[in-house]
DNA sequence: GCCAACGTTGGC
DNA sequence: GCCAACGTTGGC
């Protein structure tokens, strides 16, 4: 799960705890969180836009998938006037903190890893906030942090 | 700051 | 239903 550190960091969800992933309106990145993921999958929190992103964290799913009441709220930037409360468009779950990587799994590394081949983050172009990953590339990559 | 990739919108 | 225009993401 991608997050830019300005907006939303690995420091800000282990000090929180726990936090509801909102505001994500693709909807390949929401049938991930509503269809595929369920309580307890682990999860690599991403660090994007920065001079090095990477993987920086993990954390857990921490809640079934439910609507995002921002949808709903006039006043969020992410407030989808389209969304109808009671056929809800954008759905959400939420992340618990897990632990903070010593030192980030950077995208050139994965990208040089020809164990981590074909994972869509390292794709180029690929701008989904939400991926899944394989079993083995996590794994491999839990071996390396 | 630039720009490639790509999703969305809306005219036709 | 096509596609040009436009907006956003995110690496670089």
């Amino acid at each position: 799960m991608k997050s830019e550190p300005n907006d939303y960091s690995i420091d800000d969800l282990e000090k929180d705890g726990q936090e509801p992933w909102d505001g994500v309106r693709n909807y390949q990145a929401r049938n991930f969180m509503r269809d595929e993921m369920r309580e307890g999958d682990l999860v690599f929190f991403y660090h994007s836009n920065i001079p090095e992103p990477g993987i920086v964290g993990t954390g857990r799913v921490c809640s079934k998938a439910y609507p995002d009441p921002t949808a709903f709220d006039t006043t969020d930037p992410h407030y989808d006037p389209k969304s109808d409360p009671n056929n809800p468009t954008w759905f959400l779950v939420d992340v618990c903190f897990e632990k903070k990587l010593s030192q980030a799994l950077t995208l050139n590394q994965m990208r040089e890893d020809v164990e981590l081949e074909g994972m869509l983050v390292t794709k180029r172009g690929n701008r989904l906030s939400v991926t899944p990953v394989d079993q083995k590339h996590a794994a491999h990559i839990l071996s390396l942090v």
